[in-house]
RNA sequence: GGGGCGGUAGCUCAGCAGGUAGAGCAACGGCCUUUUAAGCCGUGGGUCGCGGGUUCGAAUCCCGCCCGCCUCACCA
């Protein structure tokens, strides 16, 4: 891990000279005042005279990420948090000392600190001109190289920092992430919703069907798990009357990682009372344009060759009529369980063996369906075996009022009418608990806490979450979860 | 877990009919006071992912392993 290449070996002994002379490296007394972004905004209109004839003098701190030297004279550009803007050092206009520090000791990849006043280059550029140079921090590490950049996707993952350093549009990313969170809080603080936080460590992983990870509480001595969905907490927290609550925090699920999943992920999940799947689906579309317009100024985007148009209302699609069309089955055929169980064998996405037909039919669904929804799609009704905590549907007792959400061929939210029925809460946690005898690892654990929160009388509510890296990625164009993550999950790197 | 592709200098990449490793950038030395992929001259730098095998000889061929990306299956 600790190498040292000829490039490293002569930083350290530009950094080494420059302590024997007495400078003070790695100082912390340099304030700046001013960043690139700021000079270029103001001074976008200045003609070269007008610069000219101002004294006023700048101060910026930030990495060398180019350098070029010509004699007596050297250009390099400043990067700060706001942008990048060149400095020019000049024997004559700078002083000795500033020229000498650039030429024996800076290299590429260097903090430093700046101050001067700005002029126009010839080519147009604005440039400070350095009065005073100084060294604040040094690179032993050479930058990836100027043209290509850091390409290695690998090293740009494990080594974000480097990633961020070099390459704009992944800042960009990032910025655009964080915005993108802070307008989901403004939307829901709008509309009434309290922002909470419920455990992450749970002693019973619900809220989902899906496998979780175990950790272990040493003075309890008891196993705990790090949630897969805050799902039954923020409906407890209706129960006692919040009525309108909103959590934006990482879920964890034990599955694969892919294009598409990262062990830990960001999930926006929200509840509000006396209020059904169908209001879900409005204060979705809001959202999501709201977004847009917010992040892009308008609802029309691209995704990789797709373009996007979030302009309400969209498409809505019963799963069952989905699969019919894509699968190329009739209504008859699909009432038919050995007809759908046929069909998904065919097309080999028959999970376990005594997997109840609704769950067949979801895979049918992914299967078949979900490539093809592109524009935003609600997908509705989904069949009661694989929803047990979505309320029945009025109608017809074998689907509840769900749906999901698909933009670009992948799901994006999931919303239900919840189910306050206590009883049938109680049947539908007895029927998973039957079905994980059966094989299914992902069904529902029992939570009688929950059972007796219910008991206790919910309000009809409607519930939705959403999938926020994956909106991340929608937004910023990005074909991998990866890119919108951080730090990623990745195997540790070997010795 | 299955399939495909990849790992060579600090970075980006060539080299793979087997004959002891190369370019550009970066680094180092020199020239150059408005450059911006600055330019010109010169120099150094590699356990060719790891371990075996075949061969007189392996970055190159074979086997195993590690790491990554894509893809399929499960999940959001």
């Amino acid at each position: 891990m600790i190498e040292e290449n000829e490039q490293i070996q002569v930083r350290k002994k530009k950094l080494t000279a420059l302590k024997e002379r007495g400078v003070r490296t790695y100082a912390n007394d340099f304030f700046p005042l001013h960043t690139a972004a700021e000079l270029h905004q103001r001074f976008a209109a200045a003609t070269t005279e007008e610069l000219e004839k101002r004294e006023e003098t700048f101060s910026l701190a930030g990495r060398i990420m180019s350098l070029r030297y010509f004699g007596k004279a050297a250009f390099f550009h400043l990067q700060d948090r706001s942008g990048q803007i060149q400095v020019y050092v000049r024997q004559g206009d700078s002083p000795p000392e500033a020229v000498t520090l650039l030429k024996e000791s800076l290299d590429v990849g260097d903090l430093v600190g700046v101050t001067g006043p700005v002029f126009r280059t010839r080519t147009g550029e604005l440039t400070i001109k350095a009065t005073t140079l100084r060294l604040l921090s040094k690179a032993l590490r050479p930058l990836p190289e100027k043209w290509h950049g850091l390409q290695d996707v690998e090293v740009r993952y494990r080594q974000r920092y480097l990633d961020l350093i070099v390459n704009p549009q992944v800042r960009d990313t990032f910025r655009k992430r964080a915005k993108l969170t802070q307008l989901i809080r403004q939307f829901f603080i709008e509309r009434d919703f309290l922002e909470v936080e419920t455990p992450i460590m749970q002693s019973l992983a619900g809220g989902a069907l899906a496998k979780p990870f175990i950790t272990h509480h040493r003075t309890l001595d008891i196993d705990l798990y790090l949630r897969i969905a805050p799902e039954l907490f923020l409906k407890r927290l209706i129960v006692s009357g919040v009525d309108r609550v909103f959590e934006l925090g990482r879920n964890f699920r034990n599955e694969g990682i892919s294009t598409k999943h990262n062990p830990e992920y960001t999930m926006l999940e929200f509840y509000q009372a006396y209020a059904t799947y169908e209001h879900m689906m409005m204060l979705t579309e809001e959202l999501l344009v709201f977004l847009a317009q917010e992040l892009q100024g308008g609802s029309r985007l691209t995704y990789g060759e797709h373009e996007i148009d979030l302009t309400p209302p969209w498409r809505r699609l019963g799963m069952v009529e989905a699969v019919c069309e894509y699968a190329g089955l009739s209504a008859e055929e699909i009432e038919r369980e050995d007809v759908v169980r046929a069909k998904a064998r065919e097309l080999g996405v028959l999970p376990y063996a005594a997997a109840p037909l609704g769950k067949v039919i979801e895979e049918l669904f992914g299967a078949v369906v979900e490539p093809h929804l592109i524009q935003p799609t609600f997908v509705v009704s989904y069949p009661v075996e694989v929803s047990p905590l979505a309320r029945r549907n009025d109608a017809d007792p074998r689907f509840v009022d769900r749906f999901e959400l698909y933009i670009a061929g992948r799901e994006l939210a999931n919303a239900f009418s919840e189910l306050n029925d206590p009883e049938d809460q109680l049947q539908r946690f007895l029927e998973q608990l039957r079905e994980r005898e059966a094989g299914d690892e992902e069904a529902h654990a029992l939570d009688e806490d929950y059972i007796r929160a219910l008991e206790y009388g919910m309000p009809p509510t409607a519930g939705e979450g959403i999938g926020i890296d994956r909106l991340v990625m929608l937004f910023t164009n990005s074909p991998s979860i990866r890119d919108v993550i951080l730090f990623p999950q990745m195997r540790p790197e070997k010795k």
